[in-house]
DNA sequence: CTGAAAGCGCTAACAT
DNA sequence: ATGTTAGCGCTTTCAG
């Protein structure tokens, strides 16, 4: 069933069928009635792939994602679909697979979807702005800071500053009288968000005076998946074992916080009175864990909407590319103790 | 930069670049190599809308999910990705949003992008199995259990049986000793799982010699989204200051066992002491939770790969329409406290 | 308001 | 081994 065959049934042109499905004004209303009646009755769908190879602009974003089984960008996930809802463009939203080479996938469907532009979320943590650049639409990077790109012209991108965000959570617990804080840190060759919470942290300890100890930095286990709460259990479980003395932890993400939980009450002691805990991103289950964990929350929906709002910007505007950064919440709870 | 520009700059014709492409036999290797490093230097990239015009077949195959924010149903789209991988099949997957009417857009792809065969993961509760056979390809529902659609020739389903399983959690609480045993049960209205939980979780008590008791069934918040932990949390507070006696409680999905753990100690209870409390899903995080969570387990990784091999039946042999059902596992933790 | 016709970029016969 | 050519199903001038 193709559009041919509509035409036919309704003795009148293909393009006059095309028109009814494309909402053309110039068309005799009951034709189109007409027309979109059988188009009904035969269950005709227009052939996409015929429709944008013949199409010379489409109004579509994309939305890339990369990492889906990240809780942290579920969250996000489900407020860009909630978002783009209210945005003149049509959205399509793009998995792509650990190993699969976002840039190329975002070429390829540049050209046969005739996208104008791209938000992408997670990957492309190495990638140099050159390389968006030549990507020829518009690109916003959510949730990617990386301190090492150097910004060009049109990079575009939103997140928050990892370094001071992990700096105003390891200062909290100072703030409430730790003095023996420990890290649940990256990997120990990780130069990205994982080296820079561990900065923040660093930074924090000296701005309080406090001597920093290397048996109060758990770095990542290499043979768990990273930032899951199976590492943070056997990360914590490591330190908990060493005998190192402890009264607050940090983890750098809250799922690395759930496992420590774990860890923590399976040794019998107690969250907050034993060992404060704060976590990192503000998951929507921390409020459901007991007791409910303190952590840096990332402002997803202000971010959400800076990288939609900067989309559009350079894609109707063509602004200047710009790095917008957000603060981190901090989210007062039950897991940390004023000494 | 279309496949004609390759074509004169490596002075060939244009079915000679194709040949290069798409890896055909016939051609001389060095003429490929050529046009090959011609289509680096020029980054070309095919036009993949203009391929699937032309093409008579493809081998994909796609997996539609619809409620990607669903923690049951991220666990199952990490196996899928995972073992598509080892199928000679290119699939593609395609997030459907919770307004969106996966038929429509399943016919739509078909056309588009001649697809093979389609997995349906979540959704398509209601649809009838006739509506499935119009979609012209194999069509497999991963983890719908729907006894009220009566199965056609050619409809393919893998589940588990709720009510059993439903049944054999609340048998096993009553096997620990418990007697007040409460269900945190779905929606008041529900006629799918909520409502087969429900009916195993009676039957349970029936075979027990436990008298049935309302006040013990606490239907989900019209007013929370449905299966959350934020649900279950309401909807325990609500039990437990009902004043209703309990010793044991059955959630039907491990998130709302979750958002229960929160309102059982908050209140000061103690788990299993106090309140034993098994769940439904075998979510990962149960793990990681503390007293870990006893829970019915879902057979995902069996339940993703019989979907794909029924659908790889289907396109290859032809194979009869099957309904296959699972087997959960009760996971034994430390969330039940036998009397 | 409607129809005819020219491609969009590609693949797949069919020739050579 | 390579080139030529006819469409795939659709949108979009351009005429009527």
């Amino acid at each position: 069933m193709t559009i041919k065959d509509i035409a036919r049934l309704c003795n009148v042109g293909i393009s006059t069928v095309s028109r009814a499905i494309n909402d053309d004004p110039g068309i005799n209303p009951e034709t189109k009635a007409r027309i979109l009646k059988v188009i009904e009755e035969q269950n005709y769908i227009p052939n996409n792939s015929a429709r944008n190879l013949k199409i010379v602009e489409s109004n579509t974003i994309a939305l890339f994602i990369k990492g889906t089984d990240n809780p942290f960008f579920q969250g996000i996930l489900r407020i860009f679909e909630q978002e783009l809802q209210k945005v003149e463009y049509s959205y399509l939203i793009y998995p792509v697979a650990e190993n699969q080479d976002e840039t190329q996938a975002a070429l390829e469907l540049i050209k046969s979807r005739k996208l104008k532009g791209i938000i992408f979320l997670g990957g492309l943590m190495e990638v140099s702005g050159e390389t968006l650049d030549g990507i020829g639409v518009p690109c916003v990077r959510c949730t990617v800071s990386n301190p090492n790109i150097k910004a060009v012209e049109r990079d575009f991108s939103v997140s928050i500053d990892d370094r001071r965000e992990a700096y105003r959570a390891v200062d909290y617990l100072c703030r409430c009288g730790h003095d023996k804080i420990a890290i649940l840190a990256g990997r120990r060759q990780d130069h990205s968000i994982g080296y820079m919470r561990l900065q923040g942290y660093r930074q924090a300890l000296v701005d309080n005076d406090i001597a920093f100890d290397p048996a109060r930095v758990i770095y990542m286990r290499e043979d768990i998946a990273e930032f899951t709460a199976e590492n943070g259990y056997a990360m914590t479980k490591e330190l908990l074992e060493s005998g190192t003395n402890v009264t607050a932890l940090f983890a750098i993400s809250d799922m690395m916080a759930f496992g420590a939980y774990k860890a923590i009450k399976e040794k019998g002691y107690r969250i907050p009175d034993d060992i404060s805990v704060i976590g990192f991103d503000g998951l929507y289950l921390t409020k459901f864990y007991h007791p409910s964990l303190t952590t840096m929350g990332q402002p997803c929906e202000k971010m959400v909407k800076a990288s939609i709002e900067m989309l559009l910007g350079a894609i109707n505007e063509g602004s200047q590319g710009e790095q917008r950064i957000f603060q981190a919440e901090l989210i007062e709870r039950d897991s940390v103790k004023r000494l």
